[in-house]
DNA sequence: ACAGCTATTTAGAACCATTATAAACTACAA
DNA sequence: TTGTAGTTTATAATGGTTCTAAATAGCTGT
């Protein structure tokens, strides 16, 4: 298996759970983005037999501590994922709540000015709200 | 009363709850972050007699459609809230989750190359994300 | 292969921010 | 004043997320 390696060597074990989880998040031509609510249906699209919700949720936690997810931040009732690690933005569709890609590339490089003492900055995001 | 007004124009009865909040949202000096529960415990603080929590949800939420408040896009589970209306970013305090106010002029211009069929911009917004 | 140990999974309960309900109250216009 | 729609309120319900503690499974050393 691909994943076996990649979870003993971030010290997690490779339990069938976890490798099913992985093949569902990262066996994917593209990233994408999810809640996971979205996550347990795509699981449950997957196999028979059910993963735990907390399973789920000590899952995604935990790949997100390692750094092989991110979360978005949007105002939702949901956390939302992204299986998208590099560093990038997004637009916000209002209507339906969907997230959409925002390269690097796409958006002019942003300069933050100022300087909070004693703090470093961890992560620029820019979430672009769409409406009609 | 320099709120009576502001309330009738825009359509919603000027109300001693409505009014009161008003008060504690508005008549500062400096614009500020807050949550619910802030808001709840500085309610408090100015009287004696409260004012119910369906209310200060109900408020929040009236002022935040009329724009006088703005929601912050933050990985929370507690909404935030902004009386700073202007279009402005943040930096985020991961330590304590506290916000602070990031200008535009602390911010380059920022510039979306990539437009999404049948949708207008409504918002860009930038959060930064603080560390030690 | 086995034992022993620790990590992990799991069902279900608990938590808690937010929203819904529906009855009492209030601003306001006729 | 009176009627009506808007508002407030206590309280219940909702729903995403986290907690609990018992069962299970992966791993290391023998
Ligand atoms: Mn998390
Ligand atoms: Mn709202
Ligand atoms: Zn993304
Ligand atoms: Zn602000």
């Amino acid at each position: 298996m691909k994943y076996i390696d990649k979870l003993r060597n971030s010290g997690l074990r490779p339990t069938k759970q976890r490798l099913l989880i992985c093949e569902v998040l990262f066996n994917n031509e593209k990233t994408f983005h999810f809640t996971v609510n979205e996550l347990e249906r795509k699981i449950k699209d997957k196999i028979n037999n059910k993963i735990s919700l907390a399973t789920i949720y000590n899952t995604v936690h935990a790949f997100e501590k390692k750094g092989y997810l991110k979360q978005i931040p949007v105002n939702s009732n949901q956390t939302y994922f992204d299986t998208n690690i590099t560093d990038h933005h997004h637009f916000y569709n209002l209507k339906d709540g969907k997230l959409i890609d925002l390269e690097n590339s796409d958006v002019g490089p942003i300069n933050i000015k100022r300087k909070i003492d004693g703090k470093k900055i961890k992560s620029i995001e820019v979430l672009v709200k769409l409406e009609d």
